[in-house]
DNA sequence: CGGGATCCATCGTGATACTG
DNA sequence: CAGTATCACGATGGATCCCG
């Protein structure tokens, strides 16, 4: 039972670190915000609320599976809030909750970090891409 | 020319979508974060540098494959350094940078977010699965 | 108009094995 | 010890069909 206890061991640590990550509040709105669509519907409901058409004329490349699976994630979180309106087509509104504008405020948050960054990080990419050509230096570099 | 119109029109859409957020710093920034070894990383990091196998311990359930893979990723960003001392057996050392400090900032206002306001998130996913076992009220609710 | 269900292509992710 | 290359699988996203 020596062979295989490394493997066994990190299978053991690493559902461990699941369970952790599972209960980790930071990690669930990560979970959520880096969802691609989720983050532009919020966007998109910022100026006030719209219908499901509309939504799927603004985001324009999202199929309408992933449009009424984020908003159903979105709904169920308490992100955005469903309206229906049975009338003889029906009519269906979407518009950001209050707990949804705070959740956008911290996208503006980040938003804002990223754009004063983002050259740095640009300039770090050109930097390194560069070293990766040249010959000698990357090792010995330090 | 008018049958497949549509699709083509949202092909294109969704073209003109994709090179626009590619160039969005914010997206840029949530698809390095949005990462689950990347922000582990960052944290395990966040109290000093440390070396390779520490990282691999320290994390437990990542594969080499991801922890190298992150690693470059976030070398390549500027938010880490490596630093290698070619000893006899090689010695690899990862540290935060200046720019890597601040993304951990972000990143603590996001937790400190997420803390605040994780239990209305819960009590919401909480009333809607409850209400979708409800055999009526779902469509005539509003 | 809004959306559920299904099938299918893709890709990220991880385990394994090998190098220096 | 640190890292790369290969292979296999499961999750995810998208197109399509169909219903209320």
């Amino acid at each position: 039972m020596a062979t295989q206890t490394a493997a066994q061991r990190r299978e053991a640590a690493k559902a461990a670190y699941d369970a952790f990550l599972a209960c980790c509040p930071a990690r669930q709105l990560l979970d959520t915000i880096s969802d691609k669509w989720v983050t532009l519907i919020l966007a998109a409901l910022s100026d006030g609320p719209k219908r499901y058409s509309e939504l799927s004329r603004i985001i324009a490349g999202v199929s309408q599976k992933m449009l009424t699976q984020s908003l159903r994630t979105l709904e169920r979180d308490g992100l955005v809030s469903r309206t229906v309106t049975p009338r003889v087509p029906v009519r269906v509104d979407y518009e950001l909750t209050t707990l949804g504008r705070g959740l956008q405020e911290i996208m503006g948050t980040m938003k804002r970090w990223a754009e004063r960054n983002i050259e740095e990080v640009h300039a770090a990419r050109a930097a390194y891409d560069t070293r990766e050509n040249s010959p000698a230096g990357r090792a010995a570099a330090g």
